[in-house]
DNA sequence: CGATTTTGACCGGCGC
DNA sequence: GCGCCGGTCAAAATCG
């Protein structure tokens, strides 16, 4: 996990706290829904019913926020599992997937290359499974803010 | 000792 | 039909 030669603080206090009274973080939402209209990725690949058991059915969710580390603590565990460079990025892409069991949901996390301070951070999938964590409930609060501002 | 990151290889789809 | 590309897996390494 340490050793990063990049852009990761070996601070194990260096997760970020999304707090309501001084929140660090200046958010954009930004939501994306998988609409039949759009037939490119995804599509075809739950077509394909590799390890999929519903259709279509998922949502995603970017996110652009603020911040110097691209990990946010949002409340929930994650594992990651991947990390590609992105072509129009010198920075890498990290791919995470939620440690809980039976939860298959995913996020991935990228900074633009334009502003190395925006980090974008792309949810596939919904929780059901409760946090249990503090932290969360500072960001939920955010969440729901976010949720009100985009329309279904 | 268990959990999690790391890194390269592998896979399937899409484009040409 | 082949090659490229993004995404995922899997084994070893590392952290706490």
């Amino acid at each position: 996990m340490e050793g990063p030669p990049t852009y990761f603080h070996g601070n194990s206090t260096d997760r970020i706290k999304v707090g309501t009274n001084n929140q660090p973080l200046e958010t954009t939402n930004k939501n994306i829904f998988e609409g039949g209209s759009r037939s490119s990725g995804y599509e075809s690949k739950v077509k394909s019913g590799k390890k999929r058991d519903k259709e279509g059915r998922m949502h995603r969710y970017a996110f652009q926020t603020r911040s110097q580390v691209d990990i946010l603590d949002d409340g929930y565990r994650w594992r990651k599992y991947g990390q590609k460079a992105v072509k129009n990025s010198k920075f890498p892409r990290s791919y995470y997937r939620c440690t809980h069991k039976g939860c298959n949901v995913k996020k991935q996390i990228q900074r633009l290359s334009k502003d190395e301070e925006i980090v974008v951070t792309t949810y596939e999938g919904i929780h059901m499974h409760p946090l249990e964590n503090n932290a969360a409930d500072s960001f939920e609060q955010i969440f729901r803010q976010i949720q009100t501002y985009a329309p279904p």
